[in-house]
Order: structure tokens, then sequence, then C-alpha cells
DNA sequence: CATATCTCAGGGGCACTGAGATAA
DNA sequence: CTTATCTCAGTGCCCCTGAGATAT
């Protein structure tokens, strides 16, 4: 009975899990989750989103972004506008508070991803990245 | 103003997400989702694991666990039995109905990894996976 | 009519805090 | 007394299915 190496997809999700931890802690005072900071810097880059984009970006439903929608919303960090060419959309946009709430995390955050590959070359991040964007992109319908 | 590339931590998330829905698709018709078909898995690498034991590898508290170790003891996947010489502990064990599962499961499961980097070279991979566990161990408290 | 977007309603899974019981 | 493990209670987020309204 060889012992096989546990599964590359064990393995994406115990880093995945490790980061959320950690960016759960820097963002706690802020009172919003890892994935809703993440939904924020996702709009930071580009702006006009709909909630069915993030959805298909995010491999989930639309139903499920809802939620997470209302809750930035709420917390006044987003707000919403409806498209007025195609009024099915409603458009997506960080407020003052959530552009300022993303600019004060960018140095904890850079610090955080930089912690986590302090062991690589940069060669070796590079083939990381790559390696990343080539799963995600194979896996995607 | 130069466009710097998406971070590692989005890319990671990213993958996690994609694998995650694959993986759902793959389990629903059993029942169970993809977080608690990876407990089963890491109970099957090694016995005699204990739910703290589950949340410290997952870096989750141990309340969180409970919920999920229940499920899957209401489900007749996994026996929990008291420590004999330490009467806090309770280890978990997969029932020959969790075995079967996981063993019916391996196969389109290792097919869903290979999916995944078909596009990387052998030597790829194993940088790949490297950095994956090099990452979770810099993040690891 | 077919398709896309968004919304409402309901339910389960997952994670947290806080508090407590038990055992080492 | 301190620490570790597990449990209970309550809360909120995340994600799902199903159904429906509206617009293209």
């Amino acid at each position: 009975m060889t012992d096989r190496p546990p599964s590359l997809l064990y393995a994406v999700k115990q880093v995945e899990l490790a980061v959320r931890s950690h960016l759960d802690d820097l963002l706690r005072a802020d009172g919003i989750t890892a994935l809703q900071y993440t939904a924020l810097t996702v709009l930071q880059r580009g702006d006009h989103v709909t909630a069915a984009q993030l959805a298909r970006n995010s491999f989930v439903t639309t139903q499920s972004t809802a939620d997470l929608v209302g809750a930035l919303e709420r917390r006044g960090l987003i707000s919403r506008e409806r498209d007025t060419t195609d009024r099915r959309r409603v458009h997506l946009t960080l407020t003052p508070a959530g552009e300022r709430l993303v600019a004060e995390q960018a140095t904890p955050v850079a610090e955080l991803e930089s912690r986590m590959v302090a062991a690589l070359t940069s060669e070796q991040v590079t083939a990381f990245r790559e390696a990343l964007n080539a799963s995600r992109a194979a896996l995607a319908d």
C-alpha cells in the first residue's frame, strides 16, 4: 500500500481556509467577511459590475450573490444603480466609504500575501500564479 | 496607472470556488457537501481523529466542526467513540457506508483533479503542489 | 416565445461568540 | 488551578432550489 500524496484539490482548500482565517482577522474590525472584502476588490478593479456577473465569476447562483450585495449595501459600502439602456441590469459601485475600506486594507492584505509566499523565489511565485490561473480556466465552463 | 495583477489570494479563492462547484455536482447524489466529503477523506487517511484536531487542521473553531460531524453522523457515514484513556476525546471513524462513499467517488474526484491541471507538465504540477504546501505552512500559526 | 436579470420565499450548511460541563 | 475537549444556545452569512416579475 503506497502512500499517495494528498490531493491537489485538498491542498487548494487548505490554503484557502488559511487565507480566509487571516483575512477574517484583518477585517473583523470593519464588520465584513473575507468574501465580502473580495467582492469589494472586484468592484474596485472594474466598475459597472452587476450581481449576475459577480455570480458567474464566482461559480455560484445569482440568488447567492443577492445576500452578499444586500449586506454590503446595508453597510453603505456599495450603491446600486439601474442601467438606463437595459433596465434589467443593476450596476454595483463602491461608495466613498467602500473605497476607503479597500484602500485602508490594501497594505495589510498585501503583507499577508507576502507572508504566504515568503519561502518562494519570484520565479516560483510567477509559476504559482500561472498554475492557479490555468487551474481556474480549466474548470470554468 | 499600471494595471497590477490580481492578487494571489484572489486566485486561490477563485480556484477553490471552481473546485467546490464541481465537487458539489459530483456529490449532490450522495447528499453531502464538498466540505463534508473533504472531512471524510481526512478520516480515511488517518483514523482516530478528533473534532478538535479536525478544527485546528482547518483553521476554524471546535464549535464549527460540531455541525459538520453531527451531519455526517446523522447520515451514518462516521461513528464517534469516546477515548478510554482520555475521556474528553471523541474519536471519529468512517463507517462501512462512509468507506464505500469515499471509494466510489475516488475516481471521479481524481478525474476532476486531472482536468484541473491538464494544461500543466508533471514538473509544473509538482511545483504547484510544493507552492501550495509552502503557502499553507507559512500561514499556519 | 425564448432568454437574461433580478427578486421573493424557504431551507440547510457553516462559521462565529459566549457560556458551561467534564476530564486531565 | 490551569488547560483541553466537548456541548449547548444564539446569531449571521453563504448557498441552494423553486417560483415569479420584468425587460430584451
